[in-house]
RNA sequence: GGCGCGUUGGAGAAGCGGCUGAACUCACCAGCCUUUCACGCUGGCAUUCAUGGGUUCGAAUCCCAUACGCGUCACCA
């Protein structure tokens, strides 16, 4: 039991699942898997405050979403339970009577105002800021007045001076803390719900958790948290902090990755429309680095090739472009079935399509997203493309400036693919390449003079998506219009 | 302010004292392929690893300072 490999995922439900905790649930998964462990979840919802049930819902759904079901945990169940920290009250209660006890622990019944006061104090003074120990040693009949007095009290871990706690990092290596530094920590507050640092100690403890990966923010955390596994006597589990997730900001500066750098949930990617291997493949090369070339990878790869030993201890910067990379990757690769059931949401909130859409507008998404999966970096842009291509046109002095060498040869490819518009009822792939393979043969025209200047009065562009799928998107009238208008331009021009 | 962590090209990021090509990816540029463009493929893209000192026969890699950045110092997690 002692070697078995016991992980988990604490998030707290005051928010949807953020990006940087998505990343630290998936260290953990995979650190799990990779050892043929067990991959937990439990919910620390210990400020009563900020936590809704909304917010755990979200959490398990992404989660779940992201391909990382738990084995063990809340929903599912376990020998540990139960999962939900306000539902373990009890065990925390009997821990801190233990240590009430043994005098490891104490009751402080100090304001608010007065510690925040001395806080102040010891701020102007540049001391670090801790608790200054009144309430210390105060005897059970000073205790009881203060309590007949109605004052409700927190309890004080009494944290021995003068010791340097060391934290054997698996990614940072040896960091080591000042007890000095601490102070004396509430470990239960006034209303008798324990602080976060204590319930995770407990909880860790009694699941029986091997390796702990969290975000560094928790690093200064850790040497509190040691202080209480060695005062109850606990063996201490594993210890993995990695790296922050930076976003960069307008003016180019790097901090903390927050709302004021786009997106900050999973759920947020989601309806852009980015798949969850895709983004499971991002996080993961998001302070962690594979060892050879490959950069995408699958979840059971991942599980495979994972280890904390190339974790990287300097900060990874989220970098949205190198996501819509992988997104792009995998929307390549993904099948046709799978393309449109990602597809159809955004056709049908941009209005390309009906709710309930007809045999024949599911036949135009099918052939929409094909002809699009190669230029689109997630499903949101295909809306976008086709409106843009939609959209009027104006012909730019450049692009026609490079019609002139072919100026001939551009003629008699338009009024000819217009006669033949003409004459045939729909269009799909198929039957375009028909028509050009015809004007083609009539006409001796061939390559760029062929295919640059119905390009060019399509879509005023000189590149882009193949000419016969964004024939699809503009349809037969469309691009009728477009051969007329543009025929008489260009008429027009000496 | 105390404590802690980090600093490699336009961007992400390998490298952990001696395979002097500082990998790989994105972006960018050039070429090839394709009856156009794109996709794809091939090649180019840091004489240099924040700065200054040291240690060493040898340092991006170890040590010390400086600078800059970030995190954290709650009856939030």
């Amino acid at each position: 039991m002692a070697n078995d490999y016991r992980l988990r995922f604490a998030p707290s439900p005051t928010g949807p699942l953020h990006i940087g905790g998505a990343r630290s649930a998936l260290f953990n998964y995979l650190l799990a898997k990779k050892n043929g462990g067990t991959f937990l979840m439990r919910m620390e919802d210990t400020d009563l405050e900020r936590s809704t049930k909304e917010s755990e819902e979200n959490i398990k759904d992404s989660l779940r979403w992201l391909g990382m079901d738990w084995d063990e945990g809340i929903d599912v169940g376990g020998d540990c339970g139960p999962y939900r920290q306000t539902e373990r009250l009890p065990l925390y209660q009997d821990a801190v009577d233990k240590l009430l006890e043994t005098g490891k622990a104490y009751y402080c019944f100090c304001s608010e105002e007065e510690l925040a006061q001395e806080k102040e104090e010891q701020l102007s003074r540049g001391e670090t800021p801790r608790y200054g120990g009144k309430c210390r040693d105060l005897s059970k009949e000073q205790q009881q007045a203060l309590l007949a007095k109605g004052i409700k009290p927190v309890v004080r871990l009494r944290v021995p001076a003068g010791e340097t706690v060391v934290i054997d990092d698996e990614v940072r290596g040896e960091v080591s803390f000042e007890t000095d530094g601490i102070g004396d920590f509430i470990i239960v507050k006034s209303d008798g719900i324990p602080v976060y640092n204590f319930a995770v100690v407990i909880d860790d403890h009694t699941m029986g958790i091997s390796h702990v990966i969290r975000g560094e923010e928790h690093l200064s955390n850790t040497p509190r948290q040691i202080v209480i596994y060695d005062a109850l006597g606990y063996e201490k589990p594993r210890f993995a902090h990695i790296s922050l997730i930076l976003g960069r900001d307008d003016v180019g500066k790097l901090t903390k990755m927050s709302k004021r750098h786009g997106s900050t949930s999973v759920v947020a990617y989601k309806e852009q429309g980015f798949l969850p291997e895709a983004i499971v493949n991002f996080l993961a090369l998001l302070g962690w680095a594979p060892g050879g070339e490959q950069e995408l990878f699958t979840l059971d790869e991942l599980k495979q090739e994972f280890s904390l030993d190339r974790v990287s201890k300097s900060p990874a910067v989220f970098d949205l472009e190198k996501l819509k990379w992988i997104n792009g990757m995998y929307i390549r690769n993904a099948s046709g079935e799978r393309l449109l059931r990602y597809g159809l949401p955004f056709l049908k909130k941009a209005g390309l399509i009906g709710e309930e859409p007809t045999t024949e507008e599911m036949i135009w998404a099918m052939r929409v997203i094909d002809a699009l999966k190669n230029h689109i970096s997630c499903f949101a842009e295909l809306p976008e493309i086709i409106e843009k291509y939609r959209a009027e046109i104006a012909y730019s002095p450049e692009v026609m400036e490079s019609l002139k060498e072919c100026r001939e040869e551009a003629l008699i490819v338009l009024k000819a693919m217009k006669e033949k518009l003409e004459k045939t009822p729909s269009i799909t792939v198929d039957s375009y390449k028909k028509l050009l393979k015809e004007i083609a043969k009539e006409t001796e025209i061939k390559g760029r003079n062929l295919y640059h200047s119905l390009r060019v009065a399509k879509t005023g562009e000189e590149q882009g998506p193949d000419l016969d799928k964004i024939s699809i998107i503009l349809g037969r009238e469309l691009m009728l219009k477009r051969l007329n208008a543009f025929i008489k331009i260009f008429q027009r021009m000496a």
